[in-house]
DNA sequence: TGATTCACTGAATCCGGATTCACTATGAGC
DNA sequence: GCTCATAGTGAATCCGGATTCAGTGAATCA
């Protein structure tokens, strides 16, 4: 089942990113917690006992996806250019959202997989967040320069939330009514929610 | 490990009911999908086969939970008395997040299984959500009397989404500097951003 | 009182899935 | 070409936990 004429080297890689792909893949239609390694090796092409040459267990190659996740972007989950660093306006909200909203639509697989391994094992769970928000230090410094008392951890907990709950509820499960939205409508939703609350545009 | 001197019926409500307190316990310490069916019987001091005396197993137990929770309560989730029936004042917005946040403390244990059965099975997390926010509907005709041009889908959807990722980060798994809040830090927090947004009191 | 039913009990059984490992095939080194 | 090292293979094994069930004793009923 492994294609020919590559070195030694070359197979192995090639294997190993067959079996990432897959595992993300099934991550993304049947969730991480729901997935058996064979779901992964099937999925690859590739015989169960294959898995174990390149990956400890699930744990490991889930760590290893959200590595190459954060390897492939720039900056971890909320870039942070210099012409867009705070939130004090609406167009630097809707930067924000936007870099939120882009960066999960693209990685659903590893997202969906993360909130459910952390949902399992808190520790693992800190641990890979730790990996994944080590710069919410930076949106930290944002908030300060917001008008009036800002309590950072408060409004970091609180877009935390509500960025990560609607995508969940739009991107990953759906919504109820079998509705969807474009990005853009999402995007200025949470914009005018942030930017003025439930009473929208003032 | 049975009291005694009660009648037959008695003595299984009573078990039913050791059961179900036990669940809530090993539910908020160490979540649904970590508990096993000999965690519950060995904190409630029965035998494990005792269990399937009353439950099919742990969906159904689950399941009891829940309903004996809305029973319990008068109006589901969000209560709604007449004079508080809508959300453009900030004093109505409070009084929703306050009775939000009061329902979620109270009920962890059921809220917290409720999340994570829902994670892994979202066939049983819709029948579990549909018996939960029944009177969902409710709430978006008061969304509708809101100025401005509201979609209900989109504001309800982002009302939980910050509301229970809040109380969860808060209430569940903790903030991670260990810090705390009490219940009105929390709701006036909640109340200030859904009311105008990361502006703040204006 | 004697017979019957019911809930409780916990050891035995069952089951799904993770992990191992003896074996095969092929590229690397000589 | 020959030998060694390595990745791949998948059936066998292992393991944790769900579920069962025959046995026990107390409440119910005649």
């Amino acid at each position: 089942m492994v294609s020919t004429g590559a070195s030694r080297k070359e197979k192995a890689a090639e294997t190993e990113a067959a079996l990432k792909q897959a595992a993300r893949e099934v991550f993304a239609e049947r969730g991480y917690l729901n997935t058996k390694i064979t779901d992964i090796t099937a999925a690859a092409g590739r015989a169960t006992g294959s898995f174990y040459n390149h990956f400890a267990g699930k744990e490991e190659i889930l760590e290893a996806l959200l590595t190459d996740m954060l390897a492939e972007a720039d900056e971890p989950v909320l870039d942070d250019p210099a012409h867009e660093s705070d939130f004090s306006s609406r167009s630097s909200i809707r930067w924000h959202v936007a870099a939120f909203w882009r960066f999960y639509r693209a990685h659903l697989p590893e997202l969906i997989a993360l909130k459910q391994a952390s949902m399992v094992d808190p520790a693992l769970g800190r641990r890979l967040q730790q990996i994944m928000y080590a710069d919410d230090a930076h949106l930290a410094d944002h908030f300060n320069q917001l008008p009036g008392p800002i309590d950072p951890d408060l409004h970091l907990t609180s877009m935390n939330a509500l960025l990560e709950g609607f995508a969940h509820t739009w991107l990953v499960t759906g919504h109820p009514s079998g509705r969807t939205l474009t990005d853009d409508e999402a995007i200025d939703h949470l914009t005018d929610l942030l930017h003025h609350g439930l009473a929208g545009k003032p």
